[in-house]
This record gives structure tokens, C-alpha cells and sequence, in this order.
DNA sequence: TCTGGGGTCCTAGGACCC
DNA sequence: TCTGGGGTCCTAGGACCC
């Protein structure tokens, strides 16, 4: 009898394998692809081939780090579109199958099958991937999209790991919050302070009292992952963008309040051309800048009428960034952003 | 460790209205 | 006419994920 199965698809090393794929030559290097592949300059790590990651680089560091701790590494230049068509390629292949398919990024999808032996079609799926990309992936088996996406760490890399009701407490009980998928150090720190250190304790606690001591949505819903519990259907309907937005951090800080201006507009642009290609209009617009050394402020407003037009946009976005108050305007910026965002659906 | 870029969702406070 | 309570919208900021 068939059941009804979540597979989670997660890409090894997916950005050092796709360089690697190109460049056989790299094969068995520390490779480290990120920023524009100058670890001189202010950007982080992307990815970090195995190799890479033995000296300690991780993904989200500084490529100055990085090259302190590797500094034989090759760095690489970060190139979306070469990643986007490898995903997409890798996507083809998962489609191929008589399954349900929800992509959840460049690297990662979930599959809805239905099956009596999820291993072996985890294994097709593994080997109809190496065999059509030339690509490895680690395949998750859970009951649930949650347990399937945290079952891949277990089957790291290139293995298949099952994860079910049946062993969840086992395998996961005495590890922290942090490893339940949506638990970052910020919320196991506050649930540290609150008696909760691990999954099994969490999952023993009162909804009730979550909801009090951490917010009436979020706090039920991490008792409800320490327990395991998450969504069953997996689901193909296209993504619907809730906003578009583009950023940029700048070598040197702006310290010209006109300047900031003219890069605003900058971004603007940018974010009207994928507005356009959304094909439907914006009706909020936001401003975000980073000053030195770190603070991040943000400003926003609801625009006079649904616009798409870059001009439309571009002025919002100017009159947004006049929201920000005198004494923001003499201090250094790193990163100015805009988001243009679309109405609730 | 001097900290990217692109997203999503939740929370909380104030405004506003009835 | 000094003052309640509820609902909803707007905005800022936080947290998390890939």
C-alpha cells in the first residue's frame, strides 16, 4: 500500500559545485564564491567548497575572513545567472518524476510523492540528478516538510536520512531549538531565558503560556516544531511575490547626503524594471540605508496611486528617503536599499 | 568576524473611526 | 463637554531563511 511521503532535495555545495562543474580543474580545492571574488572587498561568502570549509569558512563570512583562514582558497566571483540556469536545469530533472514539485530556492525543493519505498525513489532521484547535471544532492524523507527539510542534515552530504514521527524525538529531542527550522540563536536565547533548552523540553510546554511570553502566533507555532508538527501537502502553485527589492553596500561609505540621493534613484530604476516584469503595480515603496558602523533604519509610505513606471517610482522613492530625519543626514551610509512592495493578495 | 543581497512573516504602537 | 472599547490601517523594526 502506498503512502504518502515529503522529500526534501537540497543541492551539495550547490554555487562551489556549479563553479567546479565548469572548471574541472578545481576539483578537490578549497573554491570560495562570493562578492565579486576579491577578498579585499566588503562582501561575504556565498558558498565554500567542502574543502573550504575545513579550515573553518562558512557561508555569511567576510571573504576577508575567509582568506585569513584559507588563503590558498580559489576565490570566485559570484555569477547568479550561471546558478539560476544550473537550478533550473536541476529543477527539469525533478519535474521529470511522477511528483509534486515546490521550489524553495536556487538549491533546494520540496517533492510530494507517494510511494512504499521513499528510499529508492530518493535514490532515482540522486542518480537521475548526477546523471542529467553532473550535480550531487542529499535527499531528506520526512512526513511532514518539516522533518523531511531537517532530515538532509542528517544525510549529508549526498546520503538520504528518514525522519518521522517515529524517530523524532529520538533523533532530535536532546538538540537545541536551534535546530528546528525557523529557530535562530536570537529566539533560543529568549527561550533559554524561559527554561527551554531543548526540543524535547520545548515540545512539553504550554502553547498558552508561549503565546503570552512570546507573541500570540509564533510562540504556539515553536511548540508545535520542537513537536515536530508542520505542513503535510506540498504544493506547485507559482510563487506570487509579495515585494521586489535591490540593495547595495558600497566599497566606501557616502558621506554626501545628495549622492545618496542619486544612488537611491539608482536603485529605483532597477527595482521599476522588475516591478514591470512582475506585470502588475506597486503600491508601497520603501527606502532602506545602513550607516556606519551597522545601524540599519528604514522608512516607507503607501504611494498616491498604484504605479510600475520607473519616473512614478523613482520619485517615491525620493520622496520616501526625505522621511528620514535631519540627524540621519550627515552620517556615513554603507547600504542603501529600495523595495518596492505589491498589494496582500 | 568590521559583517551581501533577496526575500517572508510577525509584533507592537499610534492613528483613526465608530 | 474630558471620555470607553473594539476594529482596522499604517509604519518601524525584528527575526529568520536561502
Amino acid at each position: 500500500m502506498a503512502g504518502r511521503w515529503v522529500l526534501h532535495v537540497d543541492l551539495d555545495q550547490f554555487i562551489a559545485a556549479v563553479e567546479v562543474r565548469r572548471r574541472p580543474e578545481l576539483a578537490g580545492l578549497a573554491v570560495v564564491v562570493g562578492g565579486r571574488g576579491d577578498p579585499t572587498e566588503r562582501a561575504v561568502v556565498a558558498t565554500a567548497s567542502y574543502e573550504a570549509r575545513e579550515f573553518g569558512v562558512r557561508s555569511g563570512m567576510p571573504l576577508r575572513t575567509a582568506a585569513k583562514r584559507c588563503p590558498d582558497a580559489v576565490f570566485l566571483p559570484a555569477d547568479n545567472p550561471a546558478y539560476e540556469a544550473a537550478s533550473d536545469e536541476v529543477m527539469t530533472v525533478l519535474r521529470s518524476f511522477p511528483v509534486v514539485v515546490e521550489v524553495m530556492g536556487w538549491d533546494e525543493a520540496f517533492l510530494g510523492v507517494v510511494t512504499d519505498d521513499p528510499e529508492a525513489l530518493a535514490h532515482d532521484v540522486q542518480r537521475a540528478v548526477a546523471e542529467r547535471t553532473g550535480l550531487s544532492c542529499t535527499v531528506g524523507i520526512g512526513d511532514n516538510t518539516l522533518r523531511a527539510k531537517i532530515a538532509t542534515e542528517f544525510g549529508k552530504p549526498a546520503g538520504t536520512f528518514r525522519l518521522t514521527r517515529h524517530n523524532w524525538f529520538a533523533t532530535m529531542g536532546d538538540r537545541p531549538t536551534t535546530a528546528l527550522w525557523g529557530i535562530g540563536t536570537r529566539t533560543a536565547r529568549r527561550l533559554d531565558e524561559l527554561g527551554y533548552r531543548t526540543v524535547a523540553e520545548l515540545a512539553e510546554a504550554r502553547p498558552g503560556e508561549l503565546a503570552e511570553r512570546i507573541g500570540p502566533a509564533m510562540g504556539p507555532y515553536y511548540v508545535q516544531l520542537a513537536r515536530g508538527i508542520g505542513r503535510e501537502e506540498v504544493s506547485d502553485a507559482p510563487h506570487v511575490a509579495r515585494s521586489r527589492s535591490r540593495e547595495t553596500t558600497f566599497q566606501t561609505d557616502l558621506d554626501d547626503w545628495a549622492v545618496v540621493g542619486e544612488e537611491i534613484a539608482v536603485l529605483a530604476r532597477r527595482v521599476a524594471d522588475d516591478v514591470a516584469a512582475e506585470g502588475r503595480p506597486a503600491v508601497r515603496i520603501g527606502v532602506k540605508l545602513r550607516f556606519a558602523p551597522f545601524t540599519t533604519r528604514g522608512r516607507s509610505a503607501t504611494l498616491p496611486a498604484p504605479a510600475s513606471a520607473p519616473e512614478e517610482l523613482v520619485a517615491g522613492a525620493l520622496a520616501v528617503l526625505d522621511l528620514f530625519e535631519e540627524r540621519y543626514r550627515a552620517r556615513p551610509v554603507r547600504l542603501a536599499g529600495v523595495r518596492a512592495e505589491f498589494p496582500p493578495p
